[in-house]
DNA sequence: ATAGGGTTAG
């Protein structure tokens, strides 16, 4: 049994704290703040309690400076009780204390008790300055609260603190979360300075807007840029990389790598404290483009690599169906550097689980959930749900479900709903999506997918076909192409083939490969050969590159021995340079996963598992089952 | 003398 979860090493010796404490001579203010700043760069808690206490001790709490990096601290710890504590204590506040404990909650994610602070500013007689205005701007931001936006942004007007440059980035960036980009572009034309900081708050706005019709303003802002004579830096390209893949916008193939050229040609990998962050996006930008083993060159030279890379990684490999890698790089990122997983790193990880490592491994990762206080995390949860459900444990995805510690957002619904349809539990599936619309929660694509797949998989036909309606009529939804073949594999599966068909015809969305997959799958069901032969002429039509859809069709001809149709096929696939991936079957046990392709004889104990097998065969036969092995394996070893 | 801000993530 594999251990995901070594038991973690303390990095900081009780030496270097000793060395610490006693190379600083705690006396004086001035001591005492330099010793608050290796607390810092060493972020240490510990040295900040000894620093705080030593504060106490001399009576110091007044001394402004001393405060206003203490309470930044506690803020940089999570620990703001302690941050706020620090704060009130102090009689006489000036503006920098006020800017650092606005400051600290925002970086603790604590937007409204940052501006519920800044409101507060006026009864203690404390104007807000430029520093206030930009960071409560960036707070408007994060909250995505135009409201708020707009009432800094006159402020910083009436105050005059617009014309500061730090400010007015902080405002374009503020319009653009709010995704208002007049206001946004209107910041930045009037702005009096720029610096590459305002450029790149444009862009970020841009990028992150994925609207192919601000696209193009985008290019035009990079453009501009360079012709002002500002040099793209690595803000710049992190926000660029993501848009990597999305052909409507950068209408490039190789853009991505373009990028990564820039980076290495200016060496802006290299730059302090960038690196990281660009490395992340790298990695990210090569799984997303399926080149995975680029992004692990990235990951492997980088210098220095924290959570968030180690996550991407994990990602990459996940996304790209790598789970066993996946899994090794899970427990070399505590082990080898000393890392802890967070909450993103743990959802990213458990679909690993749920295709790959099984039961056992989930369980681990929500045993360490529950430990790390994160199985409150709304996304954790789901993943849970949806990870239990694959590994065929209904019940724990109900506990999980029901347990009521979280929030459900309609992702929960949706991965519950969908975990009964997975068993085989269409009454209570459509049950729950019922008890979700009483509730007012709004079914998306997905939810509406989850439902229909469960009537499709217990044959309720009818029901599925009047929540297909209900969504149309009464939630004013257009079906995707996923719901639509949802439809055409219900009618299908019940043998209604021919009303499959007209529904086809009628659907209001152009028919995709999943759709006449789902009629194909139907008709072999229902040995309809004419059918059959349709379905797959539009599959091909479609998916020409698609090597499965030849192979598929050919395993069909073979099934009724029409072998002259299987050799055309097969030529046409080698014409057109195809060739299909095997596919595989695998099984855990005690730990250990085993993975087979056809034929395969590379496992160690080959010969004992065939010989197992031919038994099983005999055994089947002489039961009476219907046997066609032989010629599953004329087709299978071709 | 010493403190506080903006543009980037999985």
């Amino acid at each position: 049994m594999t251990f995901f979860f070594p038991l973690s090493r303390n990095l900081f010796t009780t030496q270097t704290i000793r060395y610490y404490t006693s190379a600083a001579v705690l006396d004086s203010p001035f001591n005492l703040l330099h010793f608050l700043h290796l607390s810092a760069t060493h972020e240490s808690l510990r040295l900040t309690k000894q620093a705080h206490a030593r504060v106490l001790s001399l009576g110091l709490t007044q001394n402004p400076f001393l405060a206003s990096k203490l309470l930044s601290l506690y803020a940089f710890f999570g620990h703001l009780i302690e941050s706020r504590v620090v704060f009130d204590s102090v009689k006489e506040k000036n503006i920098c204390l006020w800017n650092s404990v606005i400051n600290g909650y925002l970086k603790s994610y604590s937007f409204i008790e940052a501006f519920d602070l800044f409101c507060k500013m006026g009864h203690f007689n404390a104007k807000p300055d430029d520093f206030t205005l930009a960071t409560v701007s960036k707070v408007a931001g994060e909250i995505g609260d135009l409201k708020v936006g707009n009432l800094v942004h006159c402020k910083s007007i009436k105050t005059g603190f617009v014309l500061d440059v730090v400010v007015s980035n902080s405002l374009i960036s503020m319009y653009g979360k709010c995704g208002e980009f007049e206001g946004m572009k209107k910041v930045f034309d009037e702005m009096f300075e720029r610096n590459v900081g305002s450029w790149n708050a444009l862009i970020s706005g841009y990028a992150n807007a994925g609207d192919c019709r601000l696209g193009k303003d985008l290019w035009e802002v990079v453009k501009n840029m360079q012709i002002d004579g500002v040099k793209l830096n690595g803000f710049t390209i992190s926000s660029l990389l993501p848009l990597s893949g999305n052909e409507e916008v950068t209408r490039r193939c190789d853009y991505g790598r373009e990028l990564h050229c820039y980076i290495l040609k200016n060496e802006l990998d290299s730059a302090c404290g960038s690196d990281v962050h660009l490395g992340c996006c790298l990695i990210d930008m090569y799984s997303r483009n399926s080149k995975v083993l680029m992004g692990r060159n990235v990951f492997d030279r980088m210098r220095f690599r924290n959570v968030y890379a180690w996550t991407a990684m994990i990602n990459g490999y996940v996304d790209n169906g790598d789970f066993d890698e996946a899994l090794v790089l899970f427990q070399e990122m505590q082990l080898r550097d000393g890392i802890e997983p967070n909450k993103v790193s743990l959802v990213n990880v458990l679909p690993a689980c749920s295709s790959y490592a099984g039961l056992m491994a989930g369980k681990q990762i929500h045993g360490y959930a529950i430990r790390k206080e994160l199985s409150h995390d709304v996304a954790l949860c789901n993943a849970l749900i949806d990870m239990y459900s694959k590994c065929g444990s209904l019940n724990c995805a109900k506990q999980v479900f029901e347990n009521g510690l979280f929030c459900k957002d309609s992702i929960s619904w949706s991965s519950m709903i969908c975990a009964y349809g997975l068993h085989g539990k269409g009454e209570e599936a459509m049950c729950l999506f019922d008890q979700m619309l009483l509730l007012g929660v709004k079914p998306d694509m997905i939810t509406v997918v989850g439902v229909l797949s469960a009537c499709r998989r217990s044959g309720l036909v009818n029901k599925g076909l009047s929540i297909y309606k209900s969504i149309t009529n009464d939630y004013g939804m257009k079906p995707t192409v996923e719901i639509c073949a949802c439809v055409v594999d219900m009618l299908g599966r019940s043998g209604q083939l021919d009303r499959a068909l007209d529904f086809i015809k009628t659907m209001p969305v152009e028919p995709g490969p999943s759709v006449w997959g789902a009629l194909v799958s139907a008709s072999v069901m229902h040995e309809n050969l004419e059918m059959q032969d349709l379905a797959y002429r539009f599959l091909i039509q479609l998916e020409p590159e698609n090597p499965s859809n030849y192979v598929s069709l050919s395993n069909l001809h073979a099934s009724s021995k029409r072998w002259n149709a299987v050799a055309g096929l097969r030529k046409m696939m080698k014409e057109r340079g195809l060739r299909k991936a095997p596919g595989c079957s695998w099984i855990s046990m005690n730990g250990k996963t085993h993975c087979f392709y056809v034929a395969d004889k590379a496992h160690p104990h080959s010969s004992s598992i065939y010989e197992i097998l031919d038994d099983l065969i005999f055994i089947m036969k002489g039961a009476g089952y219907p046997t066609d092995f032989e010629e599953l394996t004329q087709i299978t070893s071709y």
